[in-house]
DNA sequence: CACCTAATGACAAGCGGTTTTAAATTGTTT
DNA sequence: AAACAATTTAAAACCGCTTGTCATTAGGTG
């Protein structure tokens, strides 16, 4: 490793001072046009590096934002972590991320790993059971945080996320204008309040259509596609067989799916199934998935901007933005069978 | 935000100098025990956060790692990534991560930004084309490059990887024991190193049978389950038809026998498919994929144990690890169908 | 009790930038 | 030519923590 080359190097070297140096290149209009090009000149000459430790010493801004999510191998988290990577790219930002598992420790543990390398904010998807307080004593810390697809109660930090009740109804209605009236639920838990929501939009859109809701019919837990890959044995052997399926996500649905093949049915003919997220993945799913979509792109997006928005000190963000759900209709939900 | 707490705020309030806190607080020796604990009490009491700039400003080590991979949207990379995280935590390095999508200025970028943070080091799949020198700018200023999944010509890294000719000969000979003549190889680049090996293993497998390779059974391309979804086209209008396929990975396994199921047949029985990373989706996938186990777990596992051992000042870690595949049978690959 | 060693803690100089304040240069005006 | 304004550049303090050097205190020994 050479020498390391400073503002003082390259002060030096031109014989100016390191401030007249440090303000060139940051295009200060204290610096006069051709002494800055001089300036500029040398320090790429040099390969001079920024060193942004030292730099944000002195300002308190690191650069950096964090990232916590449930798991990013997750295709649905993997895909609002790539819209808010495009979107940070745009703004020069650098992200940590980390994975909480659901683990409230981890994430804290995390909270304060940002708050001792400075960082500007974080987004972050609430593990189950997060305490307002968590959340209030990172803020306290000059941390800003924006929410993302989970709320905590009593945390006044910005949400970001879809309209579950709503978008979870799109596919019950769906399924029950098919002519569906035994529609399990697959996959959800009432820790999170994105599974409270959705199993509610499932239920009320079963009442308002007349259908007696059915306990039996509910299967809480599934969250991915191995989880729906086993719930498919439970599923076939529900009481009074259902026709239908509403499942938690598109990995439950799709899991769900290869499950009852497995088994030896047709799913998309012997069974519907309907999916939640519209995953990249559910247009190529064999059959295709009917599913909702959940705007895991906008989410993203969003959620960047709000924070970029907060870091310029623009006044305080709005609270929730609630992304309204779309229904995809492919081909694995069909009205049920003869008979 | 309350009044920053310091250093020198817990001094003051406890009559010490700075010096001693900072010592206590890492557990030096040179500090009498009671003293600590005295010290860490009032330290908690006052919710004081360590501040890592200021303390890396002058130890230059900043517990940040940076990962660069592909894109993290795909299951092999993200459980590299996770297995990457698991070994990290273990000795408290923050990772901060990047997709670098094969542009090699996104990539540059990022290596620019790990050296302006001061970053410990970088473990990486180089983008396609990364030439030698930018991997040697990164160490000339003082970050230490581990490679994984690919290696970089002239480049003398460390590399963690899959033997990938050994390997993609397993999936081949495996499918000619079974009595097939005419394989496909689905997807893959020859701008790769692991591009090449795979084609290269696959025409040797062939050779050693005495099968004729026919150019025209070969397919480059294709790398996602998108991809290998479209390529069923394709693939199912090869003159003299295959009878299997050998594909790059599960994702364009899967795909592709997706796409052949669209269109009407029954992958694992019309036609033999086999994948290659073995994923966890290859097991539940229907039918479940045959496929080539490539220990990404153990790539991810052993270049953050080479990184951390490098940082601790190891001597010069071994330069390759071939990690050495294993075959897995399950059911999309059985015998041709008689005539 | 004087002397030496070991244990403990204070001081101050960095680390590499940013930014405020003041000085120097140049050009203008009377 | 003196006085003043505008434009550039220099000097120095500071961000918060680490660490080598040195002073102080306590305990042990002859």
């Amino acid at each position: 490793m050479a020498q390391k080359i400073k503002l003082s190097t390259i002060a030096d070297s031109l014989g100016v001072s390191t401030a007249t140096v440090s303000l060139a290149l940051r295009d200060s209009p204290l610096v006069a046009d051709d002494t800055r090009e001089r300036i500029k000149l040398e320090a790429r000459a040099l390969g001079y590096i920024y060193n942004r430790r030292a730099a944000s010493l002195r300002t308190s801004r690191s650069g950096i934002l964090g990232v916590v999510v449930h798991d990013i191998m997750n295709p649905f988290y993997a895909e609002i972590l790539r819209s808010i990577e495009t979107e940070l790219d745009k703004s020069r930002q650098t992200f940590i991320l980390s994975n909480h598992y659901d683990s409230t420790e981890k994430q804290r543990n995390f909270l304060e790993t940002l708050m001792q390398l400075g960082a500007d904010g974080v987004i972050m998807s609430p593990a189950i059971g997060t305490p307002a307080s968590d959340i209030a004593l990172a803020e306290d810390n000059g941390l800003p945080v924006v929410l993302i697809a989970r709320s905590v109660d009593g945390c006044p930090a910005p949400v970001f996320r879809g309209d579950d009740s709503f978008g979870i109804g799109l596919a019950t209605n769906h399924l029950i204008s098919l002519g569906h009236t035994r529609i399990a639920m697959v996959g959800g838990t009432d820790q999170t309040s994105t599974g409270r929501d959705r199993y509610q939009g499932y239920v009320q859109a079963l009442q308002k259509a007349g259908i007696m809701v059915d306990p039996d019919l509910r299967i809480a837990g599934p969250r991915t596609k191995r989880d729906g890959f086993d719930a498919s044995a439970q599923f076939l052997s529900l009481p009074h067989k259902p026709t239908a399926a509403v499942c938690w996500n598109d990995l439950v649905a799709i899991g769900l799916m290869n499950g009852i093949a497995r088994a030896g049915f047709i799913p998309g003919q012997d069974f519907a199934v309907t999916g939640y997220d519209d995953l990249e993945e559910a247009e190529i799913a064999t059959p295709g998935l009917t599913t909702v979509w959940n705007g895991q792109r906008e989410v993203g997006r969003r959620a960047a901007r709000a924070m970029i928005e907060r870091l310029s000190g623009s006044p305080a963000a709005l609270r929730h933005d609630l992304i309204t759900p779309e229904l995809r209709v492919r081909q694995s939900a069909p009205a049920p069978k003869a008979g």
